[in-house]
DNA sequence: TGCCCGATGTATCGGGTCGATACATCGCAC
DNA sequence: GTGCGATGTATCGACCCGATACATCGGGCA
């Protein structure tokens, strides 16, 4: 799934590692935290290994640092197998899991989706979220008498959650079904603190 | 953290490991999703290394099941050092970061944590997601203009989850502090679904 | 009666990811 | 002038996951 966000990344421009990783801590903040670079490089050397992307080293401006010998910073460009590979990933929906992070991967690339694509993966994301939230309210049901009140509050708040995603996904699809990209209502501002503590 | 929960599962009874896989998915479901063998019986081995736990090989009922050489049933039980273990556990607050699974399984063991460890949990969680949250205000209010509708409607939709959970906490915080425990407040059946699509 | 299927049950393997860590340069504030 | 935080590249060990294999058991169904 990294590789698919890098890909994404560098199919609008070249980069060097650092900033990619900025990028796709913002990109894919949302989902997941933040991409370390245990995961980064790596996958850095399977894609250029795999021809999707060329890795070059670019020295620094030639005049300013005399003779130390400084590690030259390395610049990765997509390859047109890259692109090709960026496309194929761009259809193809991730695992069924629910927990997976390939829905927000996938999400934060959907302006260059087609909607039926988009249909697809918001879909099947909703039904994964609804197995999970059945499976919570069988919990509740089910179990609430052989569970302590934490573990109870824990399930309710993490239901809760499920619910509303749905809801959201519910949102996106009829959105989706009518044509028009989602609604862009950016929250004006914080919202004052609650009280002081 | 997999070592936490496991060794808070067989503080209350011994179990083989399928039994525990599925506590673990109930209890831990909240955060995490679904807990692999990959992880539980590695985890299971290095707890048994480390004296926390004895693995007891049960043979099935004598009677039935004739000359078939069937593999026998693996009991793992908690020992003295194990306990204890586990008691440091309890105390230690997780790593710092806002996606670890730590939260949620402390949070499934706070019926047998004490107040104060409670209280400095639930502090130091909010103060991460009150973190990231900041972080997605600042993407939203700064970078707006140069990302599209869909990553836009994802930030937005992480900061309301951010802003959801804070409130979540300091309730359980405001709780903590009166003395009281959680509100149980179990939701009475599923709501009726939405409208047929 | 036989047969298949799903639940129970133990276990490993390859590969991806993380946090910690190391090293080096740069600008700038004190 | 010196330390400190941002920029920048990179690796290591530990951990975890999904897939897979193998085996038993009860029950439904033809």
């Amino acid at each position: 799934m990294l590789e698919f966000a890098i890909l994404g990344l560098l199919h609008e421009s070249p980069m060097h590692g650092y900033e990619l990783r900025k990028q796709l801590t913002t990109k894919l903040g949302a989902f997941r935290a933040a991409i370390s670079y245990g995961s980064l490089y790596p996958t850095l050397r399977r894609l250029q290994a795999a021809g999707c992307i060329t890795e070059e080293s670019v020295a620094p401006a030639a005049d300013a640092p005399l003779l130390t010998n400084r590690r030259s910073r390395v610049v990765y460009k997509i390859t047109a197998e890259g692109k090709e590979r960026f496309q194929e990933l761009l259809g193809s929906s991730g695992p069924e899991t629910f927990d997976d992070p390939g829905f927000g991967v996938h999400f934060a690339f959907f302006a260059r989706t087609d909607s039926a694509t988009r249909l697809r993966i918001l879909e099947g994301r909703r039904r994964r979220v609804e197995e999970r939230r059945e499976g919570m309210r069988d919990v509740l049901s089910r179990a609430a008498e052989r569970l302590d009140a934490y573990t109870l509050e824990l399930q309710r708040h993490g239901l809760d959650a499920c619910e509303r995603e749905v809801r959201w996904l519910e949102e996106l699809i009829a959105h989706e079904r009518s044509g028009r990209p989602p609604q862009v209502t950016i929250p004006s501002n914080p919202p004052p603190d609650p009280p002081e503590r």
